[in-house]
DNA sequence: CTTGACCTTCCAGTCACTGGAACCCCTATC
DNA sequence: GATAGGGGTTCCAGTGACTGGAAGGTCAAG
């Protein structure tokens, strides 16, 4: 199977694939012409990165969740262990966000928004002391 | 004032100053020895892109605020307007981790964490149907 | 006069791609 | 056989916002 019928198969976009493939999350093959030849193998691995990736794991974890797959003596609570660092990733950067949002929404609902030049918001940029 | 001062001061990382120079959001005046001389008003700036940096905005939006906070003659409602959107881009960001963290969570809440390889993780990664 | 803490520039690396140029391959059509 | 198109290939550069490090200049203190 081509690069361009993987894309589409797994909707990794091919870039990515060859980006995968540069840094040796995936081997294709090679056909005579210089063309990738992916496997069925080649194509679920790629599902499989493609999911993780939209669960937040960098690519690092996928890598290593993808040995981890491969692996029949794995034990669950090694995967467990990793998805629960993820997850605390994705709760700090929540936490961090959430923070911002406050902060900000806070600011928008005390500017008026009209055409003079009074803006509590940069007030509270330039000194939040001032404008708190 | 040298840039070690400014950096303690504002808490902008010296590097980080350097940086903001290389692209023009500010412009310290140098001494003799080639050093950079930061004014209170370089002070002020960098404080006010420290805040603004700490609320998400990119760079290229702490500029235009920046911009913005010299211009006498702004609207508050063109500032309101840049942090509204900002406010948007946050909330995607939160509503895009929160579906991360939803979909991350029921999977550990359905992994054993043992010693066996069996792993709804894993499972889910390599192919959701199965793992639903 | 040397030590150490500053400062300078420039280059490389981060993360995970993404865009683009220049060029090769394969099939179908005129 | 020429050509057009839609694949594929490589390599280089850029993204955002820094960050680390090397090589070297400057300055005050002891």
């Amino acid at each position: 199977m081509n690069i361009g019928d993987v894309a589409r198969r797994t909707g990794v976009p091919a870039k990515t694939i060859r980006y995968y493939e540069e840094i040796d999350l995936i081997r294709p093959a090679r056909t005579g012409n210089g063309y990738r030849a992916f496997s069925e193998a080649d194509l679920h691995k790629l599902v499989f990165v493609g999911r993780a990736r939209a669960l937040g794991f960098p690519v690092e974890q996928c890598r290593t969740l993808l040995a981890l797959w491969d692996d029949e003596t794995r034990s669950s609570a090694e995967v467990k262990r990793i998805a629960e660092r993820q997850l605390g990733e994705i709760d700090a950067k929540i936490a961090a966000l959430r923070e911002m949002r406050g902060t900000l929404a806070h600011l928008i609902g005390a500017c008026a928004g009209d055409a003079r030049p009074d803006c509590p918001i940069l007030e509270s940029l330039s000194d939040p002391e001032a404008a708190a």
